[in-house]
DNA sequence: AGGGTTACAGACCGAACGGTCTGTTTTATG
DNA sequence: CATAAAACAGACCGTTCGGTCTGTAACCCT
């Protein structure tokens, strides 16, 4: 909904608590009465906003993996997706699950369960691909799967929070190269 | 200062936006008056408090450090440091720096500069570190201590969030778990 | 064309916001 | 012990907050 798609950037770069009705009702250029007719509070709408701006991300990836050969060959194209990512988010503000993790934790109960799920879902991109590897005899059969995993989205996700906090692209780019570098050392065949 | 010491988990709970005056004055016992006779303005507040957290965090991670001696073995330390950083943060709320910038980015100019310097002392003490091991041989002079560096902070960094996100300690104890056994692979003699 | 429904504008509400100011208490200092 | 200064309480201010409600305009269906 065009809603959603003005007010994603808002809640993501001002977050939920730092973001008002009227900034959203500035950027969808409707007033109260418009809002309120489709959302029964701030907190639907950001619920929803982040629904909205979560399928964004998973489209970007999931297209950045279309059409590549699952395996070995997936855990790369996503890190190379990762890279484009730090450089440049699909929502402005950078990653809304990252956002709504640091902001829900404490403060947010209403998003805490959309981004552990997140989170799982992400693992599993990586997790499924490496079992694969494994399978097809291109990693070591006896990887740590689980390990190896939250070791490459612990990675990816720190890239992406260097890229912000240094406000540069080269240390996230360090990343991902160390990342694919650890990763062909790792690869048989 | 006691204020900072109770203002300190509120903002890092709740983060800036999240937090009101009203918060703080229950958290201190005071009144506006005696707040506003030691701060011109909340972003003061703010910045104070986000100063002594961080000093918390890095008297941590120093004492995590003391007696260790300076090289490979320091690197190690601090990624003990930070498995345990993961599981019971130094302060309420999870790392300050972290949740500092995630909201700072785009909301807070008055905190970007911290959050930046926070990261490139994180930086600091790795690279230093590895600089030493290399000038002692103990990981492979031709190694990118750059890219190293960056690796390293981007998985303790991912390590935290992951730590927050799926609440859970396995995730976090993985990556460094990973992490070390990467070192090791790394490591000379 | 008529009638019901949906989408909106905008006035309005009480509460909470950050911040100010005056007055009182406490606390050092000579 | 007097006194200036610092620390505080709490009333107060204008603004903004999220949310409600009434009225109107647009739209859909028969």
């Amino acid at each position: 909904m065009a809603i959603l798609a003005s007010a994603a950037p808002i809640f993501n770069r001002r977050g939920f608590a730092g973001t008002s009705i009227a900034d959203i009702l500035e950027a969808t250029s409707l007033e109260k009465g418009g809002l309120y007719n489709h959302f029964a509070s701030k907190e639907q709408l950001a619920t929803e906003t982040f629904d909205f701006a979560y399928a964004q991300v998973v489209s970007y990836f999931s297209k950045a993996l279309a059409g590549v050969e699952p395996g070995l060959a997936r855990v790369h194209a996503y890190i190379d997706a990762f890279e484009r990512y730090c450089d440049r988010p699909v929502i402005e503000g950078g990653c809304p699950v990252i956002n709504a993790c640091v902001e829900a934790d404490d403060a947010l109960p209403f998003l805490r369960e959309r981004v552990s799920k997140a989170f799982a879902s992400m693992r599993g991109v990586v997790r499924r691909n490496l079992e694969r590897a494994m399978l097809a005899g291109r990693i070591d059969a006896r990887t740590d799967l689980d390990q190896v995993t939250d070791f490459i989205v612990a990675a990816l996700e720190g890239a992406v929070l260097l890229a912000r906090g240094l406000r540069s692209r080269t240390h996230s780019h360090n990343v991902t190269a160390a990342l694919r570098a650890w990763l062909d050392d790792r690869t048989l065949g």
